[in-house]
DNA sequence: GCTTGTACCTGACGGTTCGAGGTATCGCAA
DNA sequence: TTGCGATACCTCGAACCGTCAGGTACAAGC
């Protein structure tokens, strides 16, 4: 229990989720998407560069995501965008998620009480 | 991508929340927790023994668990409860993952609008 | 006697994330 | 013009968590 300081310790496949989430919006490059998550979450997630480039990466070898080479200034920026087996994914995960966040609220509220609700 | 069938791909700390949720309304031993996990979630979630096991003695050794000897039948039967410390934890927990689970929700949610709610 | 269910436990494996590191360009200020 | 910070990309090793497959043992039913 000794390292881990950052993130609170839930959490797994996240990171892919908001990725997706975001890119269905529009697209972005990495480093951008880095600070949108942050942002997005209100500061309360943030993950690294570390974290960030090796899904992107995965995600376009799977054929989630189209990666495209931008110019700007005299930098290139590698611009990434959902492809339509992205936005099936992404739906995908969006309601994964969801499922299984009530499933967990569900239970933590369910106590005595509420169980009701479990109508076949 | 190749193993993975069983739970979906969220959740990281997700069993130690639900076990200490669990226990904080009863004392339970091990095996019983393994149930009530998955009845508790409606089945959405399914942690086994190999899961459960570990956690608990690892929260017995943080002294976060008491751990108490039960002669059942011709059995025993290991039952845990929540220290004072456990409560706490607990409390922390419950509260750390739904400030987690709302940041995400709101970026699931927050699209093009909703901006203004980042007053500073 | 054998299988099934209860009840405990462990260990190897694999995937995900973290952290720290490395490269290079641009703009600004000293 | 030199240095620094921000931008922008990338990779690697370590750590952690959960999965799966195993292993023990008792009780009850067939």
């Amino acid at each position: 229990m000794a390292g881990r300081k950052t993130n609170p310790p839930f959490l797994n496949g996240v990171p892919e989720l908001l990725l997706l989430e975001l890119l269905a919006r529009r697209s972005m490059y990495g480093y951008e998407l880095v600070q949108a998550i942050r942002a997005a979450t209100g500061g309360e997630l943030e993950f690294g560069e570390g974290c960030i480039y090796p899904i992107l990466h995965r995600l376009e070898g799977q054929g989630v995501l189209a990666a495209q080479r931008q110019a700007v200034g005299g930098r290139v920026r590698v611009v990434y965008g959902l492809t339509a087996k992205g936005k099936t994914q992404w739906a995908e995960s969006k309601s994964a998620w969801q499922r299984v966040t009530q499933a967990i609220h569900h239970a933590l509220q369910g106590g005595e009480r509420g169980r009701a609700a479990l109508a076949s």
